[in-house]
Order: structure tokens, then C-alpha cells, then sequence
DNA sequence: TAGGATTTGTGCGTATGTATT
DNA sequence: TAATACATACGCACAAATCCT
């Protein structure tokens, strides 16, 4: 079967071809690929091939290198001559201070250049918890971590400060994974509804237009987020 | 005459020559056009020709292509088909969102993992109240510029926080070629007075072990430094 | 408007490094 | 230890886009 994107029904290459120039063709191909890597489609410390992926997306080497360059310099892979191109594994205590940075940032989000609460983005946030109301109803671990990417990017316009926003994401994609890979551990559906509260109480927040309440609210479900992880790894470990 | 590093009397070609691997050289011509970009050797606008400094690397276009692409992720240069890599501009206006964040990040150095008043740390900034002197003495553009960088880099190993390190390190050098843009409308001498003594107070800090005291302080200068730059602007558009 | 000069983007063959047998 | 397989790194030639005359 040939892989197809979620939202348009074309498949990479197609959408390849119709591009109008080579940066949108790098921006398809890399935040396809890191699309993968957060979804584990391609699982931590698996490899990834140039030539097979440069073949799937009908493309030669050349171009799709310098996206798997960029994720190098993200650090989700790591390229060594004559071993590979490896998705970078996950490790709880390695992330830890990027948990605590993001945090910080959250609070941020907040404080620098608030956006107005327009109709537009309570529309947005609206949309965010009727997906979380599906997701309660049938809980899947796909649809949770799809949830999770897109109701950050969602959090992330509330602030203005583009130098923030892209900071904040890059630390995502650091982070994101690791809920992908310890949920077997846990209780999804428990999970999902602690999740799905959340997304509740931060969109009460931004209906009533008070985004600093949103982002204080988010920073402190990402600490106990962090802690509930936290707990898992180490009775996974025992 | 051939160009050569500060350090090692070694041109670039002598450095790449003697690399280990592809990874060392990556880091060697990244870390060699971003220190001539934001010294100005190369000044926001000019173009910089993959061909050339190919040649000068002596390396192909490939390797060199690698250092430019990540370069353009960074936001310091802007390659497009047809028409060259030109080196961003810097512009107050624009970089005002990343001044804020930057001084939030500041405070976070003195608050995340904090290192330990360590001797070689302590003997670090008393190289760089050195220096400082050693500036005042006779100040020029270069060695302000110099220090600048080699002062804020002496100031990331307070913390720990990996993460904090590189995203501080990331806006950095977003902002600091504004400083040698604007200084030629300004009083030069006067503005490396100011800057050792700030160097100053925040070597005091230091030397006292209150990590946390020196963030303060680096906030509190970028804030005013920040402002000094805008009337600087101002004055100058009238 | 057309065409030539110049620049980056792309494709592909080869070199080089690593792991395995 | 040597040979082989296979991965990325590299170098070069050509395509495509842009600019200027």
C-alpha cells in the first residue's frame, strides 16, 4: 500500500511534484519524516535509509539529505558514515531538563506578546475539545499522540512571539515521543482521560479570553505530566 | 593573504585537512562562516558564493552545502535557486521579540540547574574582567565584538541545562550583529565602558559563587543595552 | 521581449568508513 | 586478520531559476 498523508489523500511524491519550489519541497519532506519519527513510525533507534526514502518520494538523494541534515541538527537523528541514519532514542532522565525548560517556556507563552482572543481561535480551541470528547469515546494510542501534536500547535498561537513558538516546537518534537513509547505501560484509557480534562480546562480558559490562566493552567498539567511519566519509568524499572 | 584562525595560526583548509571525520568537519565550517557572519566579515545582505568558499575550504560544494543549509535554519543566512545565500538582515524592530525572550532565558540561567562555583569557572571570568581591562584600554570594534561572544559563552557554562544552553546559545547569535551594525553611530569608547562594567558586576557575582545574582545582573544589562540600541535606532532615522 | 551569465538545486557515480563474517 | 557488504560522505556534471543587458 502507498503511504498517504492524513489530511490530503495525495501521497508524498505527488505532493512533491506539485511543488513550486525547493523549499516547500525540504518543508513536505521534513515535517513529513519527523511526522514519522513522533508517531514512531519510525521507532527510537531505528534506521532510516537514504536511498529507500529518497525512492518513496520520488526524489534523488541530494534533496532529501539536507531534511534528514535538519533533523540531525534537531537531534531526532543522528547520520554516521558507514553506519547510518538512526532515529535518536528517548530517555526520560536525558529529558528532564528539556521538561523543565518547557515549562518554563509554557509559562511564557503567557507573558510575551498575548495574542487577542479572536473568534478564529476560540473556533480553533472549540474544535480541540470536540476531538477530545471522540477521543474519550474510543480511545486509541494513534489518535492520542495526533491529539497531543496538534493541540500544542494549537497552544502555540496564543503567543505572538514567533521566536517563541519555534524555540517551544523544537522542544516538542525533543519531548513528544516519549508518551508514544510508554503508554503500552499505562493505562490508556486513564491516560487519554486525564488528557482529555486537561484540554478541557485550558479551552474554559481561552473561551473566556484569559490566555495567561491558559498557560499557567498547561504548564502545570505538564509537570504532573512529567511526574506521571516519571513514576512509570521506575516501576517499569523494578 | 590567506585567512587564518585566531587560535591555531592554521587556515581552514589546515583544519578541515586534519579532521578526523565528517562530523568535525561540519563543525569547522559551521562554526567558521556563522563567527564571520556575525563579526561582519561577511555583512548582513552580502553574498556569499558556495563556489568561493568551496575553494577557500577546499572541499567540494557538498560538505560546504551541509554548513549552509543548517546555517539557513538557523535563521543567519537565506539560499534561494537562481539567486545566491545571502546573509540575513538584522533589524531592531524585528529582533525585539527575541531581546524579550532572551532576557527571560537570562533569569532561567541563574534558576535551572545551576552549576557549582567550580575554581576553573571563577578563573574563566577572571579572564574575562582581564580582558575587559584590557579593551578599555584601547577599544576597538573587533575586540568589543569578540568579547561580546566569548564573554556570553563564558556566561552559558552557569547552568547545566543543556537544552537552555543551546537555545540560548541559537539566539545569541540571532541578535548580536546588531551591536557592531549600530556601533559606528555610536560613541564606541563609551559603550565598551559600559559593557566592562557590566563585565565587571557580573564577574563580582561570580567570584562570589551567587550564580543566581549574575543572571539578574546579565538580564538587568541586556534590558538596558536593549534600550540603548532602540534610541540609538530612533536618533538615527530622524 | 529575448537571451546569456550566474547561482543554487538535483541526480548519480565514486570514495570512505563501519560492522560482520 | 582479511574480505565483503552496505551505509553515508563526497565530488562533479547538468538542470532550473533568476537577473541583467
Amino acid at each position: 500500500m502507498t503511504k498517504r498523508t492524513s489530511d490530503t489523500g495525495k501521497t508524498i511524491a505527488e505532493r512533491l511534484e506539485a511543488a513550486a519550489n525547493a523549499q516547500e519541497r525540504f518543508q513536505i519532506m521534513y515535517g513529513e519524516i519527523r511526522d514519522r519519527i513522533c508517531m514512531l513510525v519510525y521507532p527510537p533507534g531505528s534506521q532510516l535509509g537514504e536511498e529507500a526514502l529518497a525512492d518513496e518520494f520520488g526524489v534523488s538523494r541530494s534533496p532529501l539529505r539536507k531534511a534528514l541534515q535538519v533533523l540531525e541538527a534537531d537531534g531526532l537523528l543522528r547520520s554516521q558514515q558507514g553506519v547510518g541514519t538512526l532515529v535518536t532514542e528517548v530517555d526520560i532522565e536525558e529529558l528532564t531538563q528539556v521538561y523543565q525548560l518547557r515549562m518554563e517556556l509554557n509559562e511564557l507563552t503567557g507573558k510575551l506578546s498575548p495574542c487577542l482572543p479572536t473568534r478564529e481561535l476560540k473556533a480553533l480551541f472549540s474544535e480541540m475539545r470536540k476531538r477530545a470528547q471522540d477521543l474519550r469515546n474510543t480511545p486509541t494510542r494513534a489518535d492520542f499522540a495526533r491529539l497531543n501534536i496538534d493541540f500544542f500547535h494549537a497552544f502555540q498561537q496564543l503567543s505572538e512571539n514567533q521566536p517563541l513558538r519555534d524555540v517551544s516546537e523544537k522542544l516538542f518534537y525533543q519531548t513528544c515521543r516519549i508518551w508514544l513509547k510508554l503508554i503500552p505501560n499505562m493505562d490508556l484509557a486513564k491516560e487519554v482521560d486525564i488528557f482529555c480534562g486537561e484540554i478541557d480546562d485550558i479551552v474554559d480558559a481561552v473561551e473566556l479570553g484569559d490566555f495567561q490562566a491558559a498557560a499557567f493552567t498547561r504548564r502545570a498539567h505538564l509537570s504532573m505530566g512529567f511526574i506521571r511519566l516519571k513514576a512509570q519509568k521506575d516501576t517499569a524499572s523494578h
